[in-house]
DNA sequence: GACGGAAACGAACGTTCGTACTATTCTTTC
DNA sequence: GAAAGAATAGTACGAACGTTCGTTTCCGTC
């Protein structure tokens, strides 16, 4: 799954950072502490803390970590998918999977941290932002491909079915963690087919 | 716009209600603290502190505070338009600009109480559950009668409706406050109408 | 198996957190 | 205007925060 690992240092560094974002996903990036991580990984926090050398620093490590988990976990099965729609498809679906990942017990972690930083400008803003942006175009570029291959409607606006479909996700997340609300899976699964009915060829 | 407040006691204790919403709706509930709070008002943290007996307590009079701001800013402005769908246009044009409403320098409190709290039980988290829940069977009963008012076709979803309109705010928050998304607002009611377009009558 | 560097530890720093107590100042009421 | 009570301030507390430092333990290499 992943390149191995040589040195004992990237080893725990790397469990430090599976811990890290369970504990981001339940209580969000503010909720992280130093103390609490080195308890949950069974180290001291001077030994964890020299991995990153500032709080901040590890807050990034984490960000980055469960990005490249997203990429791995949505993104790339997706790719795996026929051009357009099946694509995007794969694309909506893995992300609803994501968000309610065993691993993942208190939702996306970037979903939670964008609400928390939303007003904290600095570089922990910026990569959350980054990242979302990258795959708000990720979501467009799959429906322009749809709408090469004639499955969507020429004056398709990927845009804003990037947009609708960003905010079914959202209140997918919202829904589920806050409501408890149970069928917010199928309810998503209707709001997108008909986003994609609206635009379906004439 | 407000019942008098005669006592001392009671005005102080809405003039901090006031600056705590706007901290909570920049920084976030974990962002609110006694110190920084009493700092903003000008008063000695004891002084502030005794005003509520506990931290628990203040957060859960701030979001009471938020949604009684809400209820009189997004709710009752709609409630004197027609029924139906004038007036559930009205709610969510209301809670957009809610969202971006000067007093709220960080966007909605309750938006971003709601990940922050999602998956810590507690008061807090009832309250804001509820207050939500309250919001969504707002929604869906503005949606029946549109239907009642034959707006709407009789096999609307109430329930569908109000789940994408909350969607449609959550991204709009989201897209606007952590990406700098200007056509936000545009995008949003271009989905509302698509929405209340897919139940018109036939 | 010994050496050298990487990795982890333990203790302590200064600060801030929420909260508790006591004292002081201000409001209200007669 | 004085007495009574509410409202605010002052001080202190233990705990947790991020961070630094010097030391110790472990790992990889010759």
């Amino acid at each position: 799954m992943h390149a191995p690992l040589h040195t004992k240092g990237e080893r725990t560094r790397a469990t430090i950072l599976d811990e890290a974002l369970r504990i981001v996903s339940k209580a969000g990036l503010d909720g992280l502490t130093i103390g609490t991580l080195a308890d949950a990984t069974g180290m001291s926090k001077s030994g964890l803390f020299a991995h990153f050398g500032s709080r901040e620093d590890l807050l990034l490590a984490v960000l980055a970590h469960g990005q490249a988990e997203f990429t791995e976990v949505v993104f790339q099965p997706a790719m795996a998918k026929p051009r357009g729609l099946p694509r995007l498809r794969a694309m909506f679906v893995n992300w609803l999977d994501w968000t309610e990942s065993a691993e993942l017990p208190g939702g996306c972690p970037m979903i939670g941290g964008a609400s928390e930083y939303d007003d904290k400008p600095g570089p922990v803003r910026d990569l959350l932002a980054g990242g979302q942006r990258a795959w708000i175009e990720t979501l467009k570029r799959a429906v322009r491909q749809a709408v090469e291959e004639d499955q969507l409607a020429r004056d398709t606006d990927p845009e804003q079915i990037a947009f609708e479909i960003f905010g079914i996700a959202l209140v997918v997340h919202h829904h589920r963690r806050l409501l408890g609300y149970r069928k917010a899976r199928e309810r998503a699964l209707v709001a997108l087919d008909a986003l994609l009915e609206r635009y379906a060829l004439s």
